[in-house]
DNA sequence: GCCGTTTTCGGCCCGACTGTTTTCAGTCG
């Protein structure tokens, strides 16, 4: 049997759509290819199972000849039609997609009329002023190619919500200050609460539309300017990254907030269900035959469609449409729910803070409990506690409680690595005395799926491990996920009553916001921990909760929104009779 | 290529901006 994936499945799809639109087919077609590759990456199953048993019929937007075409990817691995397509282009020149400035059809002349096949080749013709000569180009386009192929080295094309979050705040504040704007908010995939961010779209109510994108483009924050109209305006940061401002009246404000909002997914879907209505909808307003409904806010505008108001995070097309329509939302979590926080490091293992400066700021921050799990032994890298140094940290939380227990109260747990057979760095008789732990994956990530799986299952089975840390070791835009198969580790999750940890570190947000409503349907807790290495980075907590609303998630199914007492009740029962 | 409470054919979101053009194609979001 082939080894077909979910991603083996929607890549092949997408590289379709790339490749057909390379030949400048019918943009239907290149859509219907694309959505496909979305449709089988979101799917809720199995999908490669169905995909080889041939049992696709019924999928909205899988039709007959995607059903084929899957089907045969997923029996032989490779799909005959993709196969010849790939034939007629080199691998390189997906590349040229990724050039701001180009689309198909620029990639398209450029490999046609001058061989352009690669990024290299690209940068040469440039220099070599061909590109400048080409119908439809010219010696601005060759300038932007050469500045774009310069820019794609010095600077990643996605960010850290933090770093996006940081300069949306700072940008935010002085929009808020401006006399002209009426009103305004961050649009996009910040306010999605997406783990990476491409840019950030900034949307006012004003009057003055041209003195706010003048304005704009000549705020201080700002390296350089991209485009400069009447109502948009796109700046660079010296970071690379991009920020766009749209002006709009107060009448268009909550159009173009929803509408830049997205996702592109969910605004799809939200402009077919206005049609059917007979409404057209764009980011202006509603327009249609008869009255037109009165909208002041985004509330109003899902209002008339018949639909509660979806939280920007769960805008993503993946149920929270269908959930509007039933009055069914959910009450998503929100940071004043937070009680206290588990996995937190200090200068006993690699953290910067010791164990009273931390309790110190989660004071400040008004928090009734911490939990501190340092490294275990094995982390010798992270200068892990060995048994005797994680005894006396112990006793020395045990002391804190004795004397500012009524405060702060300390929970004693330990981030226990999980070693590679999937026994734990500490025996239990040693966890036995924590009053909890966080068992993590630390070391040989490079084992197949399923060694993989078992390693981890083996220490969830464990009646000391309360909770798994980062389920997939990914660092955002830096290491990607260690192969392990989620529904497994949900399922197991479940059974054994583990919490799974949602880390707001923002290089990790581990577990994905994709799998979590999922593991909430199975009865899974969720603990949102901060993996604080010192003080100020409790203030991860704030994507933890981003992270969790786009998960689905409510008050009642994080561990940590719970008052002392019920905490201390939780631990003290035997794993297989806690209860959600 | 997909879809259907108007449709099995004819739609499929569309506006802003730029650059290369003399009225528009391409890209982006």
């Amino acid at each position: 049997m082939p080894d077909v994936t979910r991603e083996t499945l929607s890549s092949v799809l997408e590289e379709i759509a790339l490749l057909l639109e390379l030949k400048g087919e019918n943009p239907f077609k290149i859509r219907a290819y694309r959505q496909g590759a979305e449709i089988v990456e979101s799917f809720d199953g199995d999908i490669v199972a169905r995909a080889r048993e041939d049992d696709l019929k019924g999928i909205k937007g899988i039709g007959e000849a995607l059903q084929q075409k899957l089907h045969e990817l997923a029996t032989t691995g490779t799909l005959e039609f993709h196969q010849k397509l790939r034939a007629e282009y080199p691998d390189t020149i997906f590349d040229l997609f990724d050039v701001e400035g180009l689309g198909p059809k620029k990639v398209a002349a450029l490999h046609r009329k001058l061989g352009v096949d690669s990024t290299a080749s690209l940068k040469q013709a440039c220099e070599d002023g061909k590109v400048a000569e080409l119908s439809g180009f010219g010696k601005k386009t060759e300038q932007k190619i050469l500045e774009a192929l310069a820019r794609r080295e010095r600077f990643a094309d996605r960010f850290l919500l933090h770093t996006a979050s940081n300069a949306a705040e700072t940008i935010l504040d002085q929009l808020r200050a401006h006399p002209k704007v009426l009103r305004c908010q961050y649009a996009g995939s910040l306010r999605r609460s997406k783990e990476t961010v491409g840019d950030l779209d900034f949307i006012v109510a004003t009057d003055a539309p041209g003195e706010l994108t003048r304005w704009f483009s000549e705020m201080e924050i700002a390296d350089e300017t991209i485009v400069r109209g009447d109502t948009k305006c796109s700046i660079r940061l010296d970071n690379g990254l991009q920020c766009d401002l749209r002006a709009v009246s107060n009448d268009e404000y909550p159009f173009a907030l929803q509408y830049f909002t997205g996702s592109k997914e969910h605004n799809v879907a939200i402009r077919s269900r206005a049609l059917k209505q007979g409404l057209s909808l764009n980011e202006y307003g509603f327009s249609g035959d008869g009255e037109v409904p009165d909208v002041h806010d985004e509330a109003d505008l899902y209002k008339a469609l018949g639909l509660d108001c979806p939280p920007p995070e769960l805008r993503e097309n993946r149920g929270e449409i269908e959930a509007a329509d039933d009055g069914e939302l959910p009450r998503l979590v929100e940071l004043e729910n937070l009680r206290g926080t588990f996995h937190n490091h200090t200068t006993a293992s690699d953290g910067r803070a010791t164990l009273g400066e931390m309790a110190d700021a989660a004071l400040d921050l008004g928090l009734r409990y911490l939990g501190i799990a340092d490294h275990s032994k094995a982390s010798f890298q992270a200068n892990g506690l060995d048994e005797s140094r994680l005894r006396k940290q112990i006793e020395d939380i045990r002391a804190w409680n004795r004397e500012r227990g009524d405060e702060l109260w300390i929970f004693a747990g330990s981030e226990v690595d999980i070693l590679k057979d999937g026994s734990l760095d500490f025996d239990d008789d040693l966890l036995a005395e924590l009053d909890y732990s966080v068992a993590s994956v630390h070391a040989s990530f490079t084992l197949d799926e399923k060694t993989m799986t078992r390693r981890i299952i083996r220490a969830l089975e464990n009646e000391h491990v309360t909770m798994l840390g980062h389920l997939t070791g990914r660092l955002l835009l830096r290491r990607d996920e260690y192969a392990v198969n989620h529904e497994k580790i949900i399922d197991c999750a479940a059974e054994t009553r583990t919490i799974i940890e949602l880390n707001c570190n923002p290089r990790r947000l581990d577990m994905d916001w994709r799998w979590w409503r999922k593991a909430r349907d199975k009865g899974v807790l969720c603990a949102i921990n901060p993996d604080a290495h010192r003080p100020e980075q409790f203030q991860f907590l704030k994507f933890g909760i981003g992270i969790a609303r786009k998960g689905w998630l409510r008050k009642e199914d994080i561990l940590n929104t719970r008052d002392l007492e019920s905490v201390k009740d939780y631990f003290g029962q035997p794993k297989a009779e806690r209860r959600l």
